[in-house]
DNA sequence: ATAACGCCTGTACCAACTACAGGCTCAAGA
DNA sequence: TCTTGAGCCTGTAGTTGGTACAGGCGTTAT
């Protein structure tokens, strides 16, 4: 039984499978301060416990539904403090949705753009195209 | 009249105010070789032409629609060998359409998330959040 | 014993720009 | 004429959100 073995806790690549998270990413996370730096064996191995777990799986959750890096320091930030309240929380995630469904409009508004080009153009080998003459418009 | 002026052609910031675009993406389009190098004044200023402001249309115009760069070096190589068809440009139009289309799918689906999560909170100042909720799940 | 991992660190790289520092050139006013 | 301010030049660094690698230990299995 290994010195190391003996200290209990996930190491890197154990966090990184039970979240889906990248190796990588865990300690860049810690590096830009999303992610506390976590204890170490005696031979500097990062030793994580369950409370990084959770906390990883929020952040990846955030980042999932859209949240910046910023913003996700912001509702940790709230998380931390424990004085939270469902009004801040809901401030901050207002405009978060409000920039989400603008996007979508804005990807809609090229989408129907493209398709409408795509759909005059005939698809043969003809050098006249009407994809290239809106690019060029 | 100075020797400089009396070169016809537009300047970095002309073409940036003819075009819309930014100045120094201009320089880091020539950079990276999407705009060609244009010819320059005596003491070494650049000069443009209208050659050059249709170009830099059709790349911005590409930008807008979602084109990646080298999507958008891809167009222009067809665009400069003047041998392009229909059939080419629809080929790489397809996946590019196809890209689009599931970014919007997948943020109507953060979207969705994001709503149905915010119906559910209160909105008031009571510490449990179920935003926060879902975000920890 | 030794190979083959896993972990450590720092650093470089990706897209697609944007911004800045330090140095010329140019047009116009006092 | 001198000067002031704008505009142009170059190269380089910073942005966001990571990813990849190099070089060096530690651990584990054969």
């Amino acid at each position: 039984m290994s010195e190391h073995a003996s200290v209990k806790g996930l190491q890197r690549s154990a966090l990184s499978k039970r979240t889906g998270c990248h190796l990588e990413t865990i300690r860049y996370y810690e590096n830009i301060g999303l992610m506390p730096e976590p204890p170490r064996s005696p031979k500097g191995y990062r030793l994580y416990d369950e409370t990084h777990v959770r906390r990883l799986r929020f952040i990846l959750r955030s980042r999932e539904l859209g949240f910046g890096i910023d913003e996700i320091r912001g509702l940790l930030d709230l998380v931390d403090r424990k004085c939270q309240t469902c009004a801040e929380i809901q401030e901050r995630t207002k405009p978060h949705l409000a920039e989400i469904r603008a996007k979508i409009a804005d990807l809609r508004r090229i989408e129907r753009l493209l398709a409408q080009t795509m759909a005059q153009c005939s698809g043969e080998d003809v050098p006249e195209c009407p994809i290239l003459d809106a690019l060029a418009a």
